[in-house]
This record gives C-alpha cells, sequence and structure tokens, in this order.
DNA sequence: AAGGCTGCCAACCGCAGTGAA
DNA sequence: ATTCACTGCGGTTGGCAGCCT
C-alpha cells in the first residue's frame, strides 16, 4: 500500500530558508494560524513542503522559543531528565519553555553528553590521550558558547540573548554530573535529590519525588517560566502524566532506575 | 598563510502514532 | 475494522565558521 510522500519533492525548495520566506510563513500564521501544515505552504506561497514549514516554525520561528545559550540550571535539568527518561527529547523540552527538541537534542549531542562521558573518565585517560587534538576540541567545546551567541544574535530573530543568564558549557555540570558510574550514580544517589540553584528565584528544591510525581510537574519546570511559559509547557506535554508513569514503571520494574540522581 | 580538523546548528529523512472517513 | 492522511518524534547529515598545526 505504502504511504504516500508528505509532499511532492519536485519543485519544492529544499535547505536553508531565506529572510523572505521566513517572512512569509510567519506572516500566514500569524494571520492564519497552522491548522493545516500541509496546505500551508500553498496558501503561503511557500515552495517547502508543509513539513518543512512545521519544523522552521518550531524550531525557529514561533515567538515561543527562547534564544540564547542554555543556564546551568536548564544544562543540569537536561541532564537530570536524560538519565530518567532517554533520548525522550519532546519530553524534556515539554519541561524546559522557549526550547525545542532539536535545541535540546543539540545541545546533547554537542555539550552534555561529551561532558558526561569525560566526567566519567579516570584523569589518566585525558592526559595518556592527550594529543595536541584532543586538547584543541576541549578548547573549542569551551569556545562553542561564545561561537553560539554570535551566531544567534545574527538569527533573523534578532533576539538578543544579553537578558539571559548564559553559562558556558565549561563551567557547571562536569560538577555536576562526573560521578565516576553513571548507572550507580542514578541508582544510588538516594539521599538529597536537590537541584541546587544559586538563583533562588526558582527556589523550591526540586525533589525527585515532586518530579517523578504525575500531579507537580511544575515544580520542576520553573527555571524562570512565567505562567504562560508553564502553562503552554504543561499543555504542549499533555501526555506527559501518562507517558512519565509509564516509563517510571517500566524503569522500575526493569530495576534500571530507582530515583533521579543527585547531581 | 593555508589547509585540515572539529564543533555546532539547521534541516532533512523515515518511522510511528493518531484520528477521521 | 481498515485505510489513509497528517502530525510529531528521533536519528542523521551537510554546511559553515573558527582554531590549530
Amino acid at each position: 500500500m505504502g504511504r504516500a510522500p508528505c509532499c511532492e519533492k519536485d519543485g519544492l525548495k529544499r535547505g536553508a530558508w531565506s529572510p523572505e520566506e521566513d517572512q512569509r510563513l510567519a506572516d500566514y500564521i500569524a494571520r492564519h494560524g497552522h491548522p493545516n501544515w500541509r496546505a500551508l505552504p500553498k496558501h503561503a506561497g511557500l515552495l517547502r513542503c508543509g513539513k518543512s514549514c512545521r519544523l522552521r516554525w518550531v524550531n525557529y520561528l514561533s515567538p515561543d522559543i527562547k534564544r540564547g545559550n542554555f543556564t546551568a540550571d536548564e544544562e543540569d535539568l537536561i541532564i537530570r531528565l536524560h538519565q530518567t527518561l532517554g533520548n525522550r527529547w519532546s519530553v524534556i523540552a515539554a519541561q524546559l519553555p522557549g526550547r525545542t527538541d532539536n535545541e535540546i537534542k543539540n545541545v546533547w549531542h554537542s555539550h552534555l553528553k561529551k561532558r558526561l562521558e569525560d566526567g566519567l573518565k579516570p584523569a589518566a585517560d585525558h592526559d595518556a590521550g592527550g594529543s595536541g587534538r584532543q586538547k584543541s576540541r576541549k578548547q573549542a567545546k569551551a569556545r562553542s558558547a561564545t561561537v553560539d551567541a554570535r551566531k544567534r544574535q545574527t538569527s533573523p530573530q534578532g533576539q538578543s540573548s544579553s537578558s539571559l543568564t548564559c553559562s558556558t558549557v565549561t563551567e557547571s555540570a562536569a560538577a555536576v554530573s562526573s560521578s565516576p558510574s553513571d548507572n550507580a550514580t542514578i541508582t544510588g544517589a538516594s539521599h538529597g535529590h536537590q537541584l541546587v540553584k544559586e538563583d533562588t528565584s526558582s527556589s523550591e528544591a526540586v525533589t525527585d519525588n515532586s518530579f517523578l510525581s504525575s500531579t507537580d510537574v511544575t515544580g520542576m519546570i520553573d527555571l524562570g517560566a512565567t505562567d504562560e511559559d508553564l502553562s503552554l509547557a504543561m499543555s504542549s506535554s499533555s501526555n506527559w502524566s501518562d507517558d512519565q508513569d509509564f516509563w517510571i514503571k517500566m524503569l522500575q520494574e526493569g530495576g534500571d532506575i530507582i530515583d533521579l540522581p543527585e547531581l
């Protein structure tokens, strides 16, 4: 039977979006919303497939998107959620208002994953294999935050990240997550479980139990989020409770994860 | 100064889930 | 109950920019 392709490939543009296309898409959605992604490009006069339009909107043009580097709190949260949920980026993104799954995925693969891996390695490994190239990788990693900031400031949205609390990628999570054994930490760190924040505006010490409670998601989301952000995040993760229960059950039954790690 | 290497981000691809007909 | 269209998700990749040798 076969699934029809999401769109005819012929005559459709691919690759990077031009400012004009962005403008068209944003204007159209502002006026009409996006009840039907498939029909949208035709109505908006775009030579793109609906899928591409949706992706562009969701990951880049939507006004809900927060620009700028990830804060240390956000990074910590991603690490924690990933340890519990795995690569379920959309669920993780739902807990980080203004962040997209794609962005989180990229950050994970480019920064956080490596940082965790580095943290897990014995120190000798770093030195023994410490070629100049490896050194430069780390330096490049440290640079990346600066590069990101530069790139994002030139984005079509033109939103400055200056109002955000920026963290360089190198600073915090190594301490946060450099336990010698990933899994051991996950299952073993059963005390405390507080997400320590220097910025006490978000204040609530987030316990794992509160995280695991399907009725108390908001306590975890609070990274300076507004009520609108929270409701948005909640609505966008409407399956969260069921979903979460399912995974928690699975993980607990499997004995993989009893509790969230202390970071 | 130039080429190579690396990292990052945006975008694409294919599959799965869901709801309507 | 089945089929089909549509949306959403996660994995992957290409292009670009910066640093290092």
